[in-house]
DNA sequence: ACCTGAACACCGTTCAAGT
DNA sequence: ACCTGAACACCGTTCAAGT
């Protein structure tokens, strides 16, 4: 029974979609690959890694629906990916708000969303701020709706269309405010980037 | 040594203060209150309820402005006294969103949101989206801002200006939003409640 | 390169018993 | 009402040693 790296994380996240996070323990995973608990330090640094590293693979298996339309649009659908990413595992906010929590990882979706705005036109500030606040925003709501579900688990993305637009609701919200602070809201052609 | 349930928040308050989340463990604690772990357990049922008795009491402790002014400064305001409330205990964000995360306490502030949206014509909805964005976004940007704190503990509130210009700015963003859906921009009168 | 075996210093919680 | 003492079933991590 030898493993490489990834079978740990593909593992790891076997366990926290069956288990929950609370169940995601360095002793249960080395038991779950038949393995000592201390081998597992052969493939990742600390527990805290291997969090990093199960969230970024979790985002890494997330739907990524086409990016177009406007500026708006473009930021609502990174939104709408994440949260699709977040609700496919148990506890799956949770995990990436841990790893954001301690620094590490789960920064692709900020980074897009910044870029976003930043070809939309908005100062570095506004950028920085608005991309972090959406990903507050999704992490904070996928977070409540996760907790309200307590059963239910992989597979079971957006059986309740009220939380979709409940979702979306709160998306729009930051959206909205975004606008009212962009200098121009002139779109720009398709394919043309602002200099 | 005997103490009262309050005894015991009080001194978490103190072990979270000086030595941070991952430290206040229920040995350690009873170890502080010159106790055994096991009598802890005559003033609560469980490590979640104390968090949760932790998270209420940082915020029952937290400033309160005046509520003055429209809709947009009542908001502005009790967004920032819960930032001050989280910003004067170490790991404070991370605490309450804890608390949050399994649905115990922590409610005051959301509930004081949504009343102000309310009276401020919202939506039931929009009341309960807005309110709840606002606190993600606190949460999510606090928890950030202690972060890159790691070092300085209690009394160093507002050390960074341009942090607390950058918590503004995310806040207003989520104003913003917010007025975009509300029925009628129209500001009541002073002291005057619409029907 | 990957793993074992054993140890260290911890956890949260329960429960009978004491005052 | 508040606490002790002892136990149970766990944690994350280190480290010498094996193949």
């Amino acid at each position: 029974m030898r493993h490489r790296r990834q079978d740990v994380v593909d593992r790891a996240l076997l366990v926290l979609d069956g288990y929950g996070l609370a169940d995601l323990t360095v002793r249960r995973l080395a038991r779950e690959l038949g393995v000592q608990p201390s081998a597992l330090y052969h493939h990742v640094r600390s527990k805290q890694e291997l969090l990093a590293l199960v969230a970024e693979e979790l985002l890494r298996r997330g739907p990524r629906r086409p990016r177009t339309g406007g500026w708006h649009d473009r930021l609502r659908t990174v939104c709408a990916d994440l949260r699709d990413a977040l609700l496919a595992y148990r506890d799956g906010a949770e995990v990436v708000a841990a790893a954001q929590a301690f620094g590490l990882g789960a920064t692709g979706p900020v980074a897009e969303l910044e870029e976003v705005l930043r070809a939309a036109g908005a100062p570095e500030e506004l950028a920085r701020v608005g991309a972090a606040t959406c990903v507050h925003y999704v992490l904070g709501h996928v977070g409540e709706e996760q907790l309200h579900l307590q059963a239910g688990s992989a597979g079971a993305i957006d059986a309740d269309p009220r939380q979709t637009s409940t979702f979306a609701l709160g998306v729009d919200l930051v959206v909205d405010g975004i606008a009212t602070r962009l200098p121009d809201p002139v779109a720009a052609p398709a394919g043309v980037s602002p200099a």
